[in-house]
DNA sequence: GGCGTGGCCGAAAACGTTTTCAGGAACGTA
DNA sequence: TACGTTCCTGAAAACGTTTTCGGCCACGCC
């Protein structure tokens, strides 16, 4: 073993342990040092053992930042989210940190607060971080502006791109209003009525089109003549049900926007001594955990899979770190989550 | 103007623009052109005009891993996360990441899911990048184990390190149950009552004691004769409030160790056809909005202040990174949300 | 013994900055 | 004209790696 000196000298300085000292502390050159720890064949074995072992006692870590410079990848990349408090990002955001924390890629995290300047901004700080590529995660699932051409590929996530030259992943929301309906069809309900958020949501929409898609394939009329859009509250869940029962008090099936809507049913149909799933049964949508499975009864709803999106995002943009970058949206499907405000009709 | 085909080598290759470039362009050297960036004094002012216009010119932005091996700096921190699902962790984050965003620091995030060696691995990874300081931000209000000594500075929010000598940053538990308490009685309610979840949570102890302490002040005893440990869940909220009426049904207010659990406490009572706030008033804690300001009645609160929290956090994190570290714990006070119900006993 | 051949190793260049330091130009003064 | 001063500029070193390429050595073969 060579001398010790080297180890000292940079544990005694406070300064950080670099390849140089384990170069010393190994009796090798720095090239070699360099070849034996990133597995390059033209090291013999036992010099190889040496360096390791050096490396080892000084617990050596390579400067990452050194590295970056001369491969010209800083093995990190951006997720730039447009709320943070939003529900939606959040899962989305765990899905990709838990896809890239397996490899040695490290994330960048930007919220953006919905402020345009500031996410320029936070592009330019990362541009010039030089990440390797970019997830863009928005608030709602609508097309937001393009961040335009790049010197590294982007993936939008949950919100689309408004340039089809970009690749996009979504959730169906078409889909899920589809499923959630099929579900209370297969439980045999057949008065059906939706109660969902703001109109000029497109996920607002989507869903319903889904939904009267399902009722038509079945010749089902939607139960109280209307699509009841409103806002995403409990409150409106609860006004929305209230006028529903005046109209068609024969309801035997709601499907909630969300399932803070659903809440709201729920709530009124307590108040009026209507049995769930007894006599009306109750689905909702986001299977926001804290909501759907506290709920009395526990709540039934679709669950958009985000986790999945963002594990797939950063997938995607592994794959085009390396390679060309796909374009269009890419669409990924819900998820039934059946609890018991929906058992089968008797 | 020098002559553009500098400019255009850049750009053609699709290679990064680099200062090179742009001290070409000028008709400078790169030290030149780089003073001139920086607002160093030693340049005249027409050269320094010369360069920043070339400079905005190719767009340039300068190569911060380069920056960051000179000057031993890398502007990036770690925020090393043991739950990004938490509730908890989420609004320290933003907080955290508002301060930094100001300046020119960006930050890592990472999840280690709970998992011990994941924060291991994290940590690693993250000391490789060269972030100048870390975050750690814990799950529930207990005490972790320290990370020891490390290159870096460490600011541990929410969960304490389990050694004094770090520097940890909390919430007031003590302080925010002995606000609860204040605001019931302030509003003339005499006969408390307290729910709250599981006995193991630091919080929910520390809680509890400022609750009693208030109470003994005032010497008021603790209507039903006893503190309802439980569950941080709904459900638990029902059923205690349940065993609660039967034991005393003179009530008049009931302080709810989270908010989850008011939610089931509102829902019995409602049940029961007592009035709220008109008979019984009910405070919950952690002023999660979606489920306090939905209620029926929209629900009081404590807030713990937690974005705040982040903040300072990152703050104290700056003033280490250059500086000496303190230790010990630092404890941040809560803040009362008043909402419906709540209103004054007439 | 001369000569390829292959296996290992190290010197040096490169990545894109910042910073130090030497020196050139212009200018006023003796 | 010689000289000190004040400004400004650029060459070069440094940060910590990776990678290329030339060279050394031992070995086997003719």
């Amino acid at each position: 073993m060579g001398s010790p000196s080297a180890s000292d000298s940079a544990a005694q300085t406070g300064r950080a342990v670099t390849l140089r000292d384990v170069a010393q502390l190994a009796g090798v050159s720095i090239a070699t040092a360099s070849k034996a720890l990133n597995g390059q064949p033209q090291v013999r074995a036992t010099t190889r053992e040496k360096v390791v072992r050096a490396a080892e006692q000084l617990s050596f870590s390579p400067n990452t930042l050194a590295q970056g410079l001369i491969t010209q990848r800083s093995g990190t990349v951006g997720l730039l989210t447009s709320d943070l408090e939003g529900r939606f990002s959040i899962p989305i955001l765990m899905g990709a940190e838990d896809a890239f924390g397996s490899d040695q890629t490290s994330v960048f995290l930007c919220d953006a607060r919905g402020d345009n300047v500031r996410e320029r901004h936070h592009l330019r700080a990362l541009l010039s971080r030089r990440v390797d590529g970019l997830i863009v995660v928005g608030a709602r699932p609508d097309a937001r502006p393009s961040l335009g051409e790049l010197p590294v590929p982007v993936i939008y996530a949950y919100s689309p791109s408004d340039n089809p030259a970009d690749l996009s992943l979504v959730t169906d929301n078409v889909g899920g209003g589809r499923m959630a309906v099929d579900h209370l069809i297969r439980h045999g309900r057949r008065r059906i009525a939706h109660i969902t958020g703001d109109a000029t949501y497109g996920a607002a929409r989507d869903r319903a089109t889904g939904a009267l898609d399902r009722l038509a394939e079945e010749g089902l009329a939607l139960a109280g003549d209307q699509i009841w859009y409103g806002a995403w509250s409990e409150a409106w869940g609860r006004g929305a049900t209230r006028m529903l029962l005046q109209r068609d008090p024969g309801v035997d099936a709601i499907f909630a926007g969300s399932d803070e809507i659903a809440r709201g049913v729920l709530d009124v149909l307590h108040q009026e001594g209507l049995d769930v799933p007894g006599k009306v049964a109750v689905i909702g949508f986001d299977n926001w955990n804290i909501l759907a499975a506290n709920a009395r009864p526990p709540l039934s709803t679709i669950d958009m899979n985000l986790e999945q999106l963002g594990r797939l995002a950063a997938q995607r943009l592994f794959a085009a770190i390396d390679g060309e970058l796909g374009s269009g949206t890419e669409t990924i499907p819900c998820r039934l989550i059946t609890r018991e405000s929906t058992a089968p009709l008797d």
